[in-house]
DNA sequence: TATCCTTTGAAGGAA
DNA sequence: TTCCTTCAAAGGATA
């Protein structure tokens, strides 16, 4: 078992090492997430054949300028842990034609720098001028293209506010809401009327846009119905956009963001801080408790910061992301401005944070090096007992 | 039944 | 100006 120099097509998380693929079991099906990228076996070169258990995730060929190879075993049939039946495999990440990569993700542009590239940089004002002064002129739902690119299955996308885009959906456009006691009493929706009174929704993001068309995806090839899961791996895709992709959702997320202005000229989202004042009993403090506000919730910044997945999550942005001298246990390194460095300065200018920050850092980075070696051990350790 | 989880981005308030 | 908090979607899990 090897890990290899490579991208999971489901989670997108990079893998380790370089060894020359020829297959590989992807782990993060599993009901442990992805660690350090994802865990794979690999059979001897030119060979194919069943995996050893526990992995029984999506298989992927690795190499997709050769056609599949012709071995009964291939693609393997795996045995579902649960039900002793086999199943197979989730993810159709077989070869595809030569010369095509299955997923975009999977392309040889992509690599481990584009991937710990920074975030998208453009705000919300960075297609200023790109677009007419005003979209008075258009309506709600079109004209049909308007919302579209060609990652977009819906041109003209209705508002997710308006139309209500799911279970979740509350926001009616204004003539919607007057008529939503009609559609209530004629049985079309299952919402209580009193709760989509007057609650307009904030306009979906970039990334709300992206969670929105890749999610039935995601599910489909993953079979996984967790939303905090597909997230996960939404997020990954997300940060492996390529920039250009991603221009395309923030593109659309300022135009739901102007048609919304329009809507709702008077709507501040302010507005809906109280409509969900019973909500958040207590976003979950560090272990230390009562650590403040700087630690729990959406701090570091509101995300990437030290969720509870971050540990799990590995390379997904999670690890030393976020500034670790709010962590509990550090004694000495507590941040003395509470001024979090690495968001502060980014990663580039380590020399202007702080000590206890920078040192934190180093720990944490040490503590990624030593899980990645702890790992490497064991996978010898198995290749030594179970030699290919 | 309500909230949490999990993600990123945007908005708004506090310092 | 910077930082922090909240909310947007989604649906299973949990209290």
């Amino acid at each position: 078992m090897v890990l290899l120099d490579s991208m999971c097509s489901t989670c997108s998380s990079l893998l380790l090492d370089k060894m020359a693929p020829a297959l590989s079991i992807c782990s993060c099906l599993f009901p442990e997430p992805c660690t350090i990228g994802c865990v794979l076996d690999l059979l001897p070169a030119g060979k194919f054949g069943m995996v050893q258990p526990p992995y029984h995730g999506l298989v992927m060929y690795n190499d997709f300028t050769q056609p599949p190879p012709a071995h009964k075993g291939y693609p393997p049939v795996y045995t579902d842990p649960k039900t002793g039946l086999p199943r197979p495999p989730m993810y159709a990440a077989y070869p595809a034609p030569p010369g095509q990569f299955p997923h975009p993700l999977y392309s040889p542009e992509f690599t481990s720098a584009s991937w710990h590239r920074p975030g998208y940089p453009l705000t919300s004002g960075a297609f200023a001028g790109s677009f007419p002064p005003s979209l008075s002129s258009l309506s709600r739902y079109g004209p049909p293209g308007l919302l579209s690119h060609p990652g977009l299955g819906h041109p003209g996308i209705p508002h997710h506010a308006s139309l209500g885009a799911g279970p979740k959906s509350e926001l009616m456009s204004p003539q919607l809401l007057s008529d939503s006691h009609h559609s209530n009493s004629s049985g079309h929706s299952t919402e209580p009327p009193q709760k989509k009174k007057n609650h307009i929704k904030k306009p979906l993001n970039a990334f709300m846009l992206f969670m929105k068309e890749q999610r039935p995806k995601v599910i489909a090839e993953c079979t996984l119905r967790e939303s905090s899961a597909i997230n996960q791996i939404l997020g990954r895709r997300w940060h492996a956009l390529d920039r250009s992709e991603q221009a395309k959702y923030y593109e659309m997320a300022r135009k739901e963001k102007e048609l919304h202005l329009q809507l709702y000229p008077g709507w501040s989202a302010r507005d809906n801080y109280a409509a969900h004042q019973k909500k958040k009993k207590r976003k979950k403090d560090g272990p230390g408790g009562g650590g403040g506000s700087s630690m729990g919730g959406a701090g570091m910044g509101g995300h990437g910061g030290l969720s509870p997945m971050s540990g799990v999550s590995g390379m997904s942005g999670g690890g030393s992301m976020g500034c670790l001298s709010m962590e509990p246990e550090n004694k000495s390194g507590e941040c003395p401005n509470e001024k979090k460095c690495r968001a502060r300065y980014g990663i580039e200018q380590q020399s202007r944070w702080c000590k206890p920050c920078r040192s934190l850092h180093e720990k944490s980075d040490q503590a990624m090096v030593d899980t990645d070696q702890k790992h490497f051990l064991l996978v010898k350790t198995k290749e030594e007992v179970h030699p290919l």
